[in-house]
DNA sequence: GTCTATACCCTGATAGAC
DNA sequence: GTCTATCAGGGTATAGAC
C-alpha cells in the first residue's frame, strides 16, 4: 500500500482520467447522485440540474441528451473509481493470508461503499438497454480483478491450482454474490452468513488443492 | 423427475398459487411482458393496458395503482414460477454426479430462461425502492435452493463438508455470479468461461474435503 | 365490471435574453 | 456560456356512460 491519502471525501472519485472541465465535473457529480439512486428512467433532467446547481440548458450544452449524459457519467465513475482498487497490490506472503487480504480489500474498499452497491445495481439494471456499459464495467472492473488473481495462481504453481481462471471465477464469484445477496437483496435478515465464515471456507477450499499436491 | 409436462408454453407460469381471476391473469401476463423488459419506471400503464388488451381503468379497478400492480406481479411471478424448480429433487447417487445435476438443473431450468434473467435483473434493479420484493425473492427462490443443498451436506457427513451453509453459499454463489457476469453483463464476449469448466473445478473443490477426511 | 374520454402534472428538449 | 421561460408529449389517476 502506498502512502496515498485514504480520505475518500470527494464521494467516489478524486483522480479522474477522463478529461472534464470544472463545470462538467459539477454536472457529473450531481448526475451521479440522482442516477445512482433513481435509475435511468427514474431520473429527470430537472432533478439533475437542481442537484448539480446548474440550469438544464447548461447540461444540454455539455452533453447531447439524457442518454449522452448517462453514458458519460458511467464511463467517468467506472473508469475513475476502480482504476486503483486492485492496482499494484503486493501479491506476496503466505497464500492463506494473501487470499484473505484480497477478499477483505474487496469487502472494505469496494463492497462497503454505498456507491459501489448502487453502481453495480445500476449496471445490472440497465444491462439490457445499455449493454455497452455492462461490457465497459466487466472489462474495467471485473476483468481487472480476475486477471490479477489469475496471474498470481499461474505464477505460483506450487499452490496446485488446477485451473487458475476457473478458480478465480469461483473465488470472486462467491464474494460478489455474497455481497449481492446479503447487502443488496437483504439476505442478511433471513439467511445471514458472516463474511469471516465465508472466507474461512473459501480460502480452505481453494488451498485444499495445495495439500493434495503435497501428498503426491 | 416426475412425468410432468415439460412444455412451458404459457411463458413462465402455469400452476399459480396466488388466487387470480381470468381477467387478473390476463392483466398480469401483459404487465409481466412490459415490466420485465422496461423496468418499473420505464413502464407506463398505457403500455400495460395495450399489451394486456384491456383498458387502463380495468387495471386500476383490480389493482390500486402502478405500485400495487407491480407488487402483485412480482409475487405472482416469483412464487408461481419457482415453487417447483428444486422441489422434490431426488438427492441421492454419487456426490460428484449429484452436484453436477443440481448445477445443471439451475443452468437449464432457470438460467437459460430469458424470463429468469429479466426477473433477477428487475429484482436487483428495484431492490432499493422495493426492498420487500427483494426479501420475497431471497426467501422464495434463493433460500429454497440453499436449504436443499445445505441439508444434503448435513445428512451426508461422510462428505466431510466442514461448513454446509458456507459451502452452499460458495456453490450457488459461483453459479449465480457466473450467470450474471456471462449472460447479463456480456462477459462471454471478453472473459468467457465454459459452464463445464466452472463445474469441473467447483465440484472438485467442494468434494476435495471428502478426500482429506478419508486420509485421516 | 368494463370501456371512452379527459383532467392535471411533470418530462425531455428548445428558444431567446443576458 | 449560462439562465429564464416555454413547448409539445406522455405520465398517473379519475369521471361518467354502458
Amino acid at each position: 500500500m502506498t502512502k496515498a491519502p485514504i480520505s475518500q471525501s470527494q464521494t467516489l472519485c478524486d483522480s479522474c482520467l477522463p478529461a472534464v472541465t470544472q463545470k462538467q465535473e459539477q454536472i457529473l457529480q450531481g448526475a451521479m447522485r440522482v442516477f445512482l439512486k433513481a435509475g435511468y428512467a427514474g431520473t429527470s433532467m430537472d432533478r439533475v440540474s437542481a442537484e448539480a446547481g446548474v440550469s438544464k440548458q447548461t447540461i444540454y450544452s455539455h452533453f447531447q441528451d439524457k442518454k449522452g449524459l448517462f453514458k458519460a457519467l458511467m464511463e467517468w465513475v467506472t473508469i475513475a473509481s476502480f482504476s486503483r482498487f486492485f492496482d499494484v497490490e503486493q501479491l506476496q506472503g503466505e497464500p492463506a493470508v494473501l487470499l484473505r487480504q484480497v477478499a477483505e480489500t474487496y469487502f472494505t474498499k469496494v463492497a462497503d461503499h454505498p456507491d459501489y452497491i448502487a453502481l453495480l445495481r445500476l449496471v445490472v439494471a440497465e444491462s439490457e438497454h445499455f449493454p455497452e456499459l455492462a461490457k465497459l464495467y466487466t472489462q474495467t472492473v471485473i476483468q481487472r480483478g480476475h486477471q490479477l488473481l489469475s496471474q498470481y495462481f499461474v505464477c505460483h504453481p506450487e499452490l496446485g491450482i488446477a485451473d487458475p481462471e476457473a478458480t478465480t471465477h469461483i473465488f470472486f464469484g462467491s464474494l460478489v454474490s455474497h455481497v449481492m445477496v446479503q447487502e443488496m437483496l437483504n439476505g442478511n435478515e433471513t439467511m445471514p452468513l458472516a463474511r469471516d465464515r465465508l472466507l474461512d471456507n473459501l480460502v480452505n477450499l481453494v488451498l485444499a488443492q495445495t495439500k493434495n499436491v503435497r501428498l503426491h
